[in-house]
DNA sequence: CTTCATGCAAAACATTTGCAAAAAG
DNA sequence: CTTTTTGCAAATGTTTTGCATGAAG
């Protein structure tokens, strides 16, 4: 995919195969860990390492490709949707869900923005909704 | 202390010397990693080890003395105040501080009740403001 | 007494590092 | 060619487990 490459490239990092499977990778799975990235490439790219994947994630996140998430499970989750965006948060399976909502975050920021905070520089606002997947799905 | 024994207790744990002094400690610190209570009780307690502190954390959360927070360095962190709030997130030293506002957890609560969310049951709100720290402090 | 909790050492995970070999530009 | 990147194996860091001993109620 011609796209990608330039996207890579222009994030100053060399458009290597390991890099074009992994972002797809994270493309095709939206917020994921090292092992589902491996576990999804396991066939298409047998060769692939958890090292290599970590470096690769670790290079997208710096150049601004990817977005790390947190979590409470004490494992490196990462998404693929770098704007600013609330998410679903199932704890027990430590999944994420994309809460597709512009304004929201915008809510927060304006209430914000009206508030004097002199003891912290808040760059970003990170919102998880907690909970569980409902049944139907 | 007695309340505290009193805490414990009736949250169906036995108040062992171990549990009064991880939870006076958390209560010191507020926000903590294992190893920042070790740290602190190494002096007053030195026979704690992380097993018996990991134990003890995890009873204090299954009984809802504690809470657990949200990392992006695949660590856990855990805090003392288990209402629900808003906290100020250091990525770079990972630390927490409480956003003492009541109004904005309960804003995005209001707002989330006017949708419908059918596909996943929100059960709290965790709110994040990420960034850094200001100097003077 | 009975049950639950602690402490220890080992195991299990998750992530990082150092470095030689390979590939990108 | 030069500079990054990959893949490997080993090291590090974090959390969990199993089990014998000890303490709480």
């Amino acid at each position: 995919m011609l796209l990608l490459r330039e996207k890579i490239k222009e994030a100053g990092l060399k458009a290597t195969p390991q890099r074009l499977a992994i972002y797809e990778s994270m493309r095709k799975l939206g917020h994921a860990s090292v092992d589902m990235v491996i576990e999804d490439l396991k066939n298409s790219f047998p060769t692939l390492t958890v090292a290599t994947i970590y470096n690769v994630l670790e290079s997208f996140v710096n150049t601004g490709l990817l977005t790390r998430r947190f979590s409470s499970n004490n494992k490196m989750y990462f998404d693929v949707n770098v704007y600013e965006h609330a998410h679903f948060y199932d704890q027990e399976e430590n999944s994420y869900m994309d809460f597709h909502d512009q304004e929201l975050v915008r809510l927060v920021m304006d209430y914000l923005s009206t508030k004097q905070i002199e003891k912290f520089d808040v760059k970003t606002v990170d919102i998880q909704l907690v909970g569980k997947k409902t049944d139907n799905q």
